[in-house]
RNA sequence: GGGGCGUUGGAGUAGCGGUUAACUCGUCACUCUUUCACAGUGAAGAUCACGGGUUCGAAUCCCGUACGCCCUACCA
C-alpha cells in the first residue's frame, strides 16, 4: 500500500493572500500523511507570482501551521536537504530545467507579445473556438528564431504539447483519470521575468525534492496532465496525487471570502482553538468508517489515510464546528479555560494586562459559570461584561424588566435583604431572595426576572445566585438600588 | 464552447449486491428549571438526482440524461 511507506508530502502554498480554510485543511492532510507514515511534511513556498506577492501573506502562512501545530520538518527556516524550499530563491535551477527542455525539444522559446495573444484570445472567444495558443513561434525556423534574439525580443519558455495521444494517472482519491493531451494548449514553463509558472516550478521541484504525494485541491486536476508531462520530460516518474474534494460555501461555490469567513485569521479572532478546527476539517471530506467524530491530533495521525478521502464537495456549516468547539471548551479544565480566555478579555478591556495574580480567581469563577455557555473564546468578553464593569450594556428587554412598574421597589427590597444576609454564601443569598418572594407572595420569578436585568442588564446568563455569589455584595446592592436608566 | 470531477434527509458522513438506509450537527417537542445554556427523552425530515438496463434482488454494477462545481492566463 502507498500509504504504508513513509512519505514525503508537501504543503506548497502562494503567499498572495491570506490562509483560507481550505489550504488549512490540504495542509492537515499532507501533514497527516507524513506523520501517518513516519514521512517528512515540507514547507514549500510558491512565490512565483511577483504581482501577486506579498511579505505579510508569507509570515501568515508560517504563522498559521505554527498556531495549528502543523509544523514543517524541512522548509524555509528550518532548512533540509533540498534547501532552498522557497522557489524565487531557486531561479537558476528552472532556467537550467528550461533550457534542458529546449534542447531536448520538449520546450521553444516564443516571441507573441502579450498584445497578440490577448487578440487572439479574443478572437478565438468570438469565434466559439477552444481558447489556446496557436502555436505560431513552434514552428519558427532556426533563422527566425536568430533574428529575434538579435533584435533583443522579449520571449517565454512554453512546453511543446504532444499533438496526439492521452494521459492517464491514478489518482489516489478518484481512480483513474484520463485526458486527452490535444486538447491542451503548449502552456509557459518559463515567464519572461525569468520566473517559472506554477507549471514548470512545482513538477520540477516535486521531483527534486522527493515527493511522494502530492495532495492538493480538486482545482489542480487538469493540471495534473500537464505535470506529469512535465516530469516525464524532466526525466522522471510524478509522484502519486490526490485530488481533494472542494470546500464550498452556502452557495455552494469554491469557499471564498465573498460566501463566508473563510480566512483563518477570522476564525482565529472569533476564538475557534486549533484543535477544534483541524478536527472539523479532517472529517470535513474524510471519514475513517466509524462513528467517531472527535479526535485529537495525535489520533488523526494515527489513523489518517488516503481512502477515506471523499470524493464529493463539502459545503462548510459552521454550525457544526460551534458545537465541536463548545463541546471541547465544556470538556476544558477551568485553569485551561481561564488562560485561553484572559487573552479575549484582554483584548476587549475587561481584564488588565498583565493581569494580576490576584484577580485570576475571580476570573475563573467568572468563567466558570459561562463555561457551559461558550461555543467559542471570543464569546466571553460579550457573555462576562457585566463582572467586569458597572456600566452595563443593557439587553432592551432587560431595560424593561427594570423599568416596568413596580420594579425598583422589588430591587430594593432585594437589595435591603441581601444586606442583611448573615454571610455571603449561595444559600443565605438564595434564601435572602426567596424571603423577599414569600413577603410579597408573587412567584420566583417576578422577583428573579428584575433583579437579572438589574444586576447583568441582560435576560439571559447564569443561574442568578451563582452570578450574584461572583459578583459581591457591594457591587449588587448597588446596581440594584441605581435608578433605572432612563 | 471544450474538458474533467461530482450527486445518500437542511449540513457533514457511513453503508459499496439482500439493512426497518446508520451516525453526528441542526430543527421541533417534552423533562429539568429563575432565564439562557447544559443534560436527558422523543419526533419530524431520504421513494439514496432522474431514466433505462444487468440481476431472483441495486443506494450499491453498467449506460444515458439532468443538475452542480472546477479548469480552460506570461495566477497559483
Amino acid at each position: 500500500m502507498s500509504t504504508q511507506q513513509a512519505a514525503r508530502t508537501r504543503f506548497a502554498p502562494s503567499p498572495t493572500g491570506p490562509m483560507h480554510i481550505g489550504n488549512v485543511r490540504t495542509a492537515l492532510y499532507s501533514w497527516l500523511l507524513a506523520k501517518r507514515t513516519g514521512g517528512k511534511f515540507i514547507l514549500r513556498l510558491e512565490d512565483t507570482d511577483r504581482e501577486r506577492y506579498s511579505v505579510e501573506a508569507e509570515e501568515g502562512i508560517k504563522a498559521a501551521l505554527r498556531w495549528m501545530g502543523l509544523t514543517w520538518d524541512e522548509g524555509p527556516e528550518v532548512g533540509g536537504p533540498h534547501a532552498p524550499y522557497i522557489q524565487s530563491e531557486r531561479l537558476p535551477m528552472y532556467q537550467e530545467a528550461a533550457d534542458r527542455l529546449i534542447a531536448q525539444g520538449n520546450a521553444y522559446r516564443c516571441y507573441c507579445t502579450k498584445e497578440r495573444l490577448d487578440d487572439m484570445r479574443a478572437a478565438q472567444q468570438a469565434a466559439k473556438l477552444p481558447p489556446g495558443y496557436d502555436r505560431t513561434c513552434r514552428n519558427l525556423t532556426p533563422e527566425q528564431r536568430a533574428a529575434n534574439e538579435a533584435l533583443g525580443l522579449k520571449s517565454v519558455v512554453r512546453f511543446a504539447m504532444p499533438l496526439e495521444g492521452s494521459v492517464t494517472f491514478e489518482d489516489a482519491v478518484r481512480g483513474e483519470i484520463t485526458f486527452d493531451s490535444a486538447l491542451l494548449d503548449d502552456f509557459v514553463l518559463l515567464k519572461s521575468d525569468g520566473y517559472p509558472t506554477y507549471q514548470l516550478a512545482a513538477p520540477f521541484d516535486d521531483l527534486e525534492m522527493e515527493i511522494t504525494h502530492i495532495i492538493r485541491g480538486e482545482e489542480w486536476i487538469s493540471s495534473a496532465t500537464k505535470n506529469i508531462l512535465v516530469s516525464r520530460a524532466l526525466g522522471k516518474e510524478p509522484p502519486v496525487y490526490a485530488h481533494l474534494p472542494l470546500i464550498l460555501g452556502p452557495d455552494k461555490k469554491k469557499l471564498s471570502k465573498r460566501n463566508g469567513d473563510a480566512a483563518l485569521s477570522d476564525f482565529q479572532a472569533a476564538g475557534y482553538m486549533p484543535e477544534v478546527l483541524l478536527n472539523f476539517l479532517a472529517l470535513l471530506g474524510w471519514s475513517e468508517g466509524t462513528d467517531q467524530e472527535i479526535y485529537s491530533l495525535e489520533e488523526l495521525s494515527q489513523k489518517f489515510s488516503l481512502d477515506g478521502i471523499t470524493r464529493h464537495p463539502a459545503i462548510f456549516d459552521s454550525s457544526k464546528l460551534d458545537w465541536m468547539s463548545g463541546l471541547a471548551i465544556r470538556q476544558m479544565p477551568l485553569a485551561e479555560l481561564a488562560d485561553r480566555c484572559i487573552p479575549f478579555l484582554q483584548g476587549a478591556g475587561l481584564v488588565p494586562e498583565p493581569i494580576p495574580a490576584d484577580q485570576r480567581p475571580y476570573v475563573e469563577a467568572v468563567l466558570a459559570l459561562e463555561q457551559e455557555r461558550l461555543k467559542k473564546l471570543g464569546e466571553a468578553p460579550a457573555l462576562t461584561e457585566f463582572f467586569f464593569r458597572d456600566e452595563l450594556n443593557w439587553e432592551e428587554k432587560a431595560l424593561k424588566r427594570v423599568q416596568a412598574e413596580g420594579a425598583s421597589e422589588i430591587l430594593a427590597d432585594v437589595a435591603d435583604a441581601l444586606d442583611a444576609a448573615p454571610e455571603w454564601t449561595l444559600e443565605s443569598i438564595e434564601a435572602a431572595v426567596r424571603a423577599v418572594v414569600d413577603r410579597r407572595g408573587v412567584k420566583a420569578g417576578e422577583v428573579i426576572h428584575p433583579v437579572r436585568a438589574a444586576v447583568t442588564g441582560r435576560t439571559v446568563g447564569p443561574g442568578l445566585f451563582d452570578a450574584i455569589a461572583v459578583l459581591g455584595r457591594d457591587r449588587t446592592t448597588k446596581r440594584l438600588r441605581r435608578n433605572a436608566p432612563a
